[in-house]
DNA sequence: CTCGACGACATCCTATAGGATATATCCTAT
DNA sequence: ATAGGATATATCCTATAGGATGTCGTCGAG
């Protein structure tokens, strides 16, 4: 499996697995409520138990899988109504707190490469509406972009808790449509800005729009689900 | 057929080595910065190694224990000022908010029990300045309070941020005397009477106080960490 | 006296085997 | 036909052994 052996620091077998169970979670490559075998999984990644059982461990602790005593793992359930608006109240309390001081940061430690990165960032990667690829990429250009600006809000606390939150997220099953990309794109660009331009009021207001607008964008998958929750496996 | 099986959800090893070493951490039995043997810990607690390792994985990403790929765990070090000042930023963003929300909560919901609970809670436990016991008790206490708050803000997220704020709260060395006690108890009361009155605004604000008074409380302790930081690499 | 290299030790990491338990299937009795 | 129970399978949990790696102490050269 691993062709590049170009490990800064030694990767161990867990860390791999780890990594690779939670980007298969995050891209749904492994369904919500999906069951997940130890040693089946140990076979699928042809390495030993112990590892996928440490990787395991720590997705427990970060709440992308769940684990019942003598009966095995599973990837945790798709959020509720109410997690999900628990969900974007709490990233209504600490994203625009964040947004704000990243614009507010103190000018003479300004990492000019961290703004070009968020302004690129803030762009939607290449989208075509058919490449059922880019959807993935989306979301996972939008999880860059609200982490990078948890960085550079500059409390490492705040960052790790906003990246939490991204995590669960993608808890939540969302049909994307082109428009609210483009939508996205917008508001998104309008915080780079914003953080670049050093007007924390600014940026505040425009993460809190950000928030109502993919809030709204995010709840009419439920509208949807209701009818469309028709062939599971 | 078997009698007294009642256990609630079967516990596994792995389950009581997490436990046990979280709660040594937090009762700092564990120093911080100390090393930590996989093998050894295996036979001090006589379980195998797997179950330690399972153990030591979720508190990594709990941010109570760091691990270097081939050399092993160790407690994660003291606070840093930065760090510390972190913590408390934090703090003050989370907490006033869940008070204010656990005064503010659906009236039709009410928990007698855990008003109750708030109450008993904020109230330290039968102090005694000469026993070394009761320090430990005290930040078990406090914490257990603030947890409580948490949950009764009616957010999952933010009830689980504020634990684990908590949990680093630990690593740093605080030493309390008999009036910082009195004080935290008498701050504690006041939030407790707000949150069972239910007042939002004065709930809030007196979290707000008692955080300015903990953090007041613990900052002296880095005056002597300067002074006392001797032989720590 | 200081710096660099070599070697032994301890520890971690991985793999495999055996015991214990939950779940599913099938059979029987009402 | 349905409900209850016993058996069989699959899976998890634990324990132990072997290979690989980092660390520490010692020795020798400059």
């Amino acid at each position: 499996m691993g062709e590049a052996l170009v490990w800064p620091e030694r990767q161990t077998l867990a860390d791999e697995a780890y990594t690779e169970l939670k980007s298969r979670i995050m891209q749904s490559g492994l369904e919500p409520g999906a069951k997940l075998s130890i040693d089946g999984l140990a076979k699928r990644l042809e390495i030993s138990q112990t590892p996928i059982r440490e990787a395991l461990a720590r997705l427990e602790i970060e709440g992308l899988v769940e684990r019942r005593p003598l009966s095995g793992y599973k990837v945790t359930s798709l959020l509720t109504e109410d997690e999900f608006e628990d969900l974007f109240d709490m990233r209504g309390l600490l994203e625009p707190v964040a947004a704000a001081r990243a614009a507010g940061r103190d000018p003479d430690r300004h990492e000019g490469d961290l703004e070009q990165n968020l302004r690129a960032l803030a762009r939607t990667p290449e989208f075509s509406a058919d490449a059922p690829l880019s959807r993935l990429e989306f979301t996972e250009a939008d999880k860059r972009f609200h982490n990078c600006v948890g960085r550079l809000s500059g409390s490492r606390m705040l960052a790790q808790a906003i990246d939490r939150l991204d995590a669960h997220l993608h808890l939540h099953r969302s049909h994307i449509g082109s428009k609210a990309i483009e939508e996205t794109e917008a508001e998104h660009l309008a915080i780079a800005e914003a953080i670049i331009e050093r007007k924390p009021l600014t940026a505040e207001e425009a993460m809190r729009r950000h928030l109502n607008g993919s809030h709204a964008r995010h709840a009419a998958a439920f509208g949807r689900a209701d009818a469309a929750v028709g062939p599971r496996e």
